[in-house]
DNA sequence: CATGAATGAGGATTCATTCAT
DNA sequence: TATGAATGAATCCTCATTCAT
């Protein structure tokens, strides 16, 4: 009331923002469940109450991690540009660009978020929502396209898309469960994957 | 004073198992954070203290079921049998078999031991030694063997592998995360993923 | 600087009463306790803070209500009437009296104020010097004139005046403990405890 | 079900003796809000989980100091013995008795008792169900039967009751709020009540 | 070996109060 | 004077672990 609202809600991002950037860090480094309140208010050098001002809990950390991680991603504009190019330059492209996202902290705090969506209902209808189901919204108009195209077999799209996007999935997890394989050759995956994505394991003439 | 050893290492055997069992159904049910000591030994019908007599701590419990599964699972023979067939018949009852043992319970406790492993080192190390590592060492070879055969593209084995274990791996994901699509199809998704990982979603001749 | 005295003790003592309403409400609703400052900043529609400039800590609203309650009370008036009526009618209005200032909302306060009295000295005191013991001073005047005009036993007019005192609170301390009864038939009560108090529960001759 | 049960049940008992000593001995010390659990433990000599172990909380500790009370009494004795004496000593002796039980410390307790009663509606609840109703069903019964041999007026025996056991509950409440009279003359104020009860303050003739 | 009562460190959360603006 | 964000002490309760019996 005492100020304009609009500096109000500046102030109060930019709180809220010090207090994730702390957490990020601080989960990322102990975990969530050993990482104390006080830690986090230690690294964001403010008291533990002020945090309570501005999260429900310390669950409610974690989700606002995930808002943070939705912020970025520019799904949509990839997508869009599908049509431009060659299925394959495309893919390759995508999965690129998704591990980018990653980041350095973001595996570790990614990490931190998939085990405990794994076991907090809440957070992990909150990842469906946000999170997959768009992506899977998303993809299935560009996959129907495709074909129509004949760029693509004709098969189930629903079931491909979860197998394909599994295998994102998979292959972090099993970068994050410490795979030294995957780490040092990290950047050669896109191009693995999008091979078996797009021509499968075998010579071009078997079944 | 002592029994016979074996007779002990029985009896030890048996306790062992009875407790991992009460654990199993335990930590399927409520977690494994949430899931108190007093819980495993009540359903075991034990007391609390009888539970140190044979895990050093909770998280050992964690590392006793990661053994247990490992008891199960015919790896092995399931790829002994790889020369007896046609490439497609044996990736298609591969993935059968690995979503097979994983039956019901097994979702959940492995969802509880998915989510420890990314966040517990040392479980996670375990995880990677036992599971892990001798899966691919596995895979391996008969990768190899196929290649000569011509039967499978000349590719990187050491990330292809990684590609299509991280499929699997990740589909199960999604499923743990709640995807309804893929619990009320299920049983469809070897096909899908069989279908992808030999043949790709390009039609023959693409590239 | 400073507005004129009058003027700013009235603001004072306005600001002061939109505090207390609030709190009252508040208090009643939720308990002593339970009840935040917040809260009643809330209800009174202003900053936490302000409540600070009028009042030194969050118990001062308590007393504050205290001094409240006994801006009302005419007990001095009734009394007053005491010499016109006969004795009997005189009992049962000052009963009805009593019992009247409490009103719906100030059952609620009330047992809040005894539950805190019961436990916060400083409010003991208080409630005893400005409620009770003047009550005391009064009553004791006429109870001694009763005594002389004869319309009244003799009888130590210091424990006396405690008893039926002790019997008004009683009464309804065990309406506040919720008896169903009272609360239903609590308007045949005065006629009840004036009886008794006047004639007890004898026929006349007993002793 | 290593020891007896009754040998078990005696340890408990003990235990939660020795813990509700200790709780009434700090709660009386410095009020149940004030009081921690922490002040209780080291009260009892115990660790503070330990008292978790025989209380599921804090609150349960009063509900504990409830039903202790109400160990002691011997109300039914005292009723019972009502046929063989005059009404005006039985009445005097009740009122003595009743008194009695509360004791030095009894004092202290019960006010932290009321306080909470008065706040907390599962201790008002039981403290209704386990002192107030029983008393009052009690009472009813000898109430009537005085009724019927003439040694008491015609008068609604419910109203009646909850006058007269308000009047008891008031004084005390009186006492607990400090009255200095009341603390001096305590012991002479069971015949004023039971003068009162049985004659009221008027001569035999007046109305 | 089995028991389960005792332990006590540890942590999330609340909220009265302060004070810079 | 009004504001309300920041503070951080205070406390209930949990639960893995120990150990005397």
């Amino acid at each position: 009331m005492k100020k304009q609202d609009p500096i109000q809600a500046q102030l109060i991002a930019a709180r809220r923002s010090q207090i994730l950037e702390a957490a990020t860090k601080v989960f990322a480094e102990k975990g969530f469940h050993r990482a104390t309140i006080k830690d986090v208010a230690k690294a964001a050098d403010i008291a533990d109450g002020t945090i309570y001002n501005y999260f429900e809990n310390k669950t409610a950390l974690l989700l606002g991690l995930l808002d943070r991680l939705n912020e970025t991603p520019h799904r949509e504009e990839h997508f869009s540009q599908a049509s431009k190019m060659k299925l394959g330059d495309w893919v390759r492209g995508y999965i690129h660009e998704r591990y980018e996202t990653l980041g350095t902290q973001g595996f570790d705090i990614f990490q931190i978020m998939l085990s405990e969506i794994l076991v907090n209902p809440e957070l992990r209808e909150l990842y469906s929502q946000q999170v997959i189901q768009p992506t899977y919204a998303l993809a299935k108009r560009y996959f129907q396209k495709w074909m129509k195209e004949g760029s693509v077999k004709e098969i189930d799209p629903a079931l491909t898309m979860r197998a394909i996007s599994g295998m994102f999935l998979g292959v972090v997890m099993l970068r994050l469960m410490g795979d030294p394989e995957l780490k040092t050759r990290w950047d050669e995956m896109p191009d693995v994957m999008a091979e078996i994505i797009l021509n499968g394991l075998t010579e071009d003439s078997d079944g």
